[in-house]
DNA sequence: ATCCTCAATAATGTCGACAATTCGGCAAGG
DNA sequence: CCTTGCCGAATTGTCGACATTATTGAGGAT
């Protein structure tokens, strides 16, 4: 019994290397040219572009193939705003679940969150950001909502760079993710859905941002 | 150019099947059976399969084939503990966006509801009142909240009936459809979206009742 | 110069065959 | 009687070949 390494996995592979970004949005994905770059055969590439199809990384048209999906600026938008209300539940229902362990880890997580900002450290604050979200969604217990959530956020992906551009914004996260840590801790559900949601609406709002200085340093250069 | 109808999809033939209860919870889906069922080719089954699986509405295991996919009580409660929220928040949205083509639409939906429960006809009220939410899906233009919903109703489509037979149950939720409708004709998201938020707590609640009781006869016959 | 036709090309969709794997039964051994 | 190992049927996974379909580009007519 050999067990099957899940980076070797077509699907895995090419879903990781469109989510990290080695794809451009609406390059096409020719089966033969993924086949031989990811070391596998065209039925498993295809098989993987229809998994991809479905999670909605990847556009599939019949008789002319696969691309990479391009999300617009609107589609993010909804993407973080149907976010922000899922992982404003599973908020809540992690302030009744989570166990002592769980406030440990979360609270762990937070102190290396204060070193990257004292550091300056955008990206890798960025990571850790994602880490303790990941923490929360455990501690929810709730697998469908967890899953989803894990979909849209690969979705987004390509915008999360934009939102840790913007001054200042890294000090506030950290304040914002210390009011949900202190409504977990107390085990107060309905704070602690209201504090996801408040900074879910504060990165939307980031985002907005982000999506409208980049159309006017747009307008700037052709102009 | 011949247009292709849907109907004709292997997929969404094999899905329209699954969803309609021809097959069993559990019960294989043999890629060849299938194949000949549908009058298709193996290949095409297969990414139908593919699809299906990570849709949620199959369970695909390397080697060991497929099999629709049972949804436990405990999921079952969880999908609609998602659909809430996520609905609550297409409600807010449809308050704001809503047409007076919209509203008339709604409304003619509700007449027949109306006529549905006074002829006592549960099963037709049910079809109804899945228009009645499409409807509001639509009003507020989130496709990508839709979606979603889209595929957490499908999977949870085994026990919408359930849920119908319990007494009582059809004229509530007649009303708390009336409530939805005058918050969306108001144009109040935060009503809109507390109604069908309540609505679909209800609606929950005898969810849980029907598994419920689903036990306890389950406990009587072979005890 | 522009538009249309049509062949050449490249990619996808489908099929059949074969290899690999799982599962059930059956017999040998403890 | 129970466990273990092995064989065979059934099913899935993969590959290669071929049909089908879009796309491109050249050439000719207006």
């Amino acid at each position: 019994m050999k067990q099957r390494p899940l980076r070797e996995d077509p699907y895995h592979k090419l879903r990781e290397a469109i989510v990290s970004g080695q794809f451009h949005p609406n390059e096409r994905l020719v089966e033969a040219a993924i086949a031989e770059r990811i070391g596998a055969g065209r039925t498993a590439v295809r098989a993987a572009l229809v998994r991809l199809d479905q999670e909605g990384l990847v556009e599939l048209e019949r008789n002319r193939g696969a691309r990479v999906r391009h999300i617009s600026d609107g589609e993010a938008l909804e993407i973080e705003e149907v976010r922000a209300v899922l992982e404003g539940m599973l908020a809540r229902r992690a302030a009744a679940r989570i166990t002592a362990e769980g406030l440990r880890a979360l609270r762990h997580v937070m102190t290396q969150m204060r070193e990257r900002v004292e550091a300056g450290d955008s990206i890798g604050y960025s990571e850790l950001n994602a880490t303790f979200h990941q923490n929360i969604w455990t501690a929810a217990g709730h697998p469908t909502a967890s899953h989803l959530v894990g979909g849209l956020k690969s979705q987004g992906i390509r915008f999360q760079y934009q939102t840790a551009l913007r001054p200042g914004r890294a000090e506030r996260s950290l304040r914002e993710h210390e009011t949900i840590f202190a409504a977990l801790k107390a085990h107060d559900g309905d704070a602690a859905e209201t504090a996801m949601r408040e900074h879910l609406a504060e990165v939307l709002d980031t985002l907005r941002w982000a999506i409208d200085s980049q159309h006017r340093t747009a307008r700037w250069l052709p102009g």
